[in-house]
DNA sequence: ACAGATGGTCTCACTATGAGACCACGTCTT
DNA sequence: AAGACGTGGTCTCATAGTGAGACCATCTGT
């Protein structure tokens, strides 16, 4: 990532350009665009979560939820059923004595782990400068609210 | 994208499998895992289409509110706020009159373009599919909730 | 003199979310 | 035999997040 030389680069820079002026253009708007709705439903906090775990293997609903603790069982139901709505993953259920249900990505939902791997790579190279970021906004912030040195001495 | 063979989809379940087995592994729990963190921000509904707004040139804040038609001046202030404090974009403030603000990407920004813009690249790609899924699975949820064929007129 | 544009902040109402109770069913324990 | 437990959910309720729009201080154009 790192070792990247910037002309790699611009044709990211380039090809998100173009396609957003297109959108612009054609759509006179970008709320209306088509990619908006695929990118909202990805964008919610779970489901690439979910997608990243059945990347695995087919999980049923109590494994999702050992594998994503802090998820909700509410919140896990709708999203699975968002996932579904959007043929991503498939609900199978088996007719075992408390009925089990399996789920498992489409071949949709499998293509969508090319992308989702890149962007998981950038987070996992870049997370370190990203908290270093925070740390040094914040600090930044703090001076500004209480531009005073020697009165801070904990922070906050 | 429907023209790649399988076999290159692979490397990408297995990167996203063996990251998440280190997660859970390492962490015992994904919920500590940094790098949701960093997919938490760019989850969020609006960070990532600011971001390819960005992508174009620098925007001043109004320009941006202009490309994102459908945000509020709220969700834009806070949102420009975290991608700031996260280094990804950096805010330039020019004393004019009216003083103006710059927003422009980072380094570090202009490095999430590549992961980006093949998330935007494959949701273009597929969303006459996802399309095509949802009308289906909703057809397919109104024939459930009233399975009497006949009745059904007009749907709903 | 007054509207408009600049980049925000603040309040209020609404919606989305998380915590947890509840359900029907069957098995396991006591 | 009675009660606890696990299955996959749904339902309600309190809280958190979000969008709409008023408001602010300043300068420019008419």
């Amino acid at each position: 990532m790192t070792g990247l030389p910037p002309s790699n680069r611009l044709p990211a820079r380039q090809g998100l350009a173009v396609r957003f002026e297109q959108w612009s253009a054609e759509a006179f708007d970008a709320s209306r665009c088509p990619v908006r709705g695929v990118l909202d439903r990805l964008g919610d906090k779970w489901s690439t979560l979910i997608v990243i775990a059945l990347a695995r293997r087919p999980h049923r609903f109590g494994e999702i939820r050992r594998a994503v603790p802090d998820i909700s069982k509410r919140m896990l139901t709708q999203t699975l059923r968002d996932l579904e709505r959007d043929g991503l993953i498939s609900r199978q259920v088996f007719p075992t004595k408390p009925p089990s249900v399996e789920y498992r990505l489409t071949a949709l939902g499998e293509s969508l782990l090319e992308p989702l791997n890149a962007l998981v790579a950038w987070a996992e190279a870049n997370q370190a400068r990203i908290g270093a970021a925070r740390v040094a906004f914040d600090a930044a912030a703090a001076m500004t609210e209480a531009p005073l040195p020697g009165l801070e001495v904990g922070g906050r």
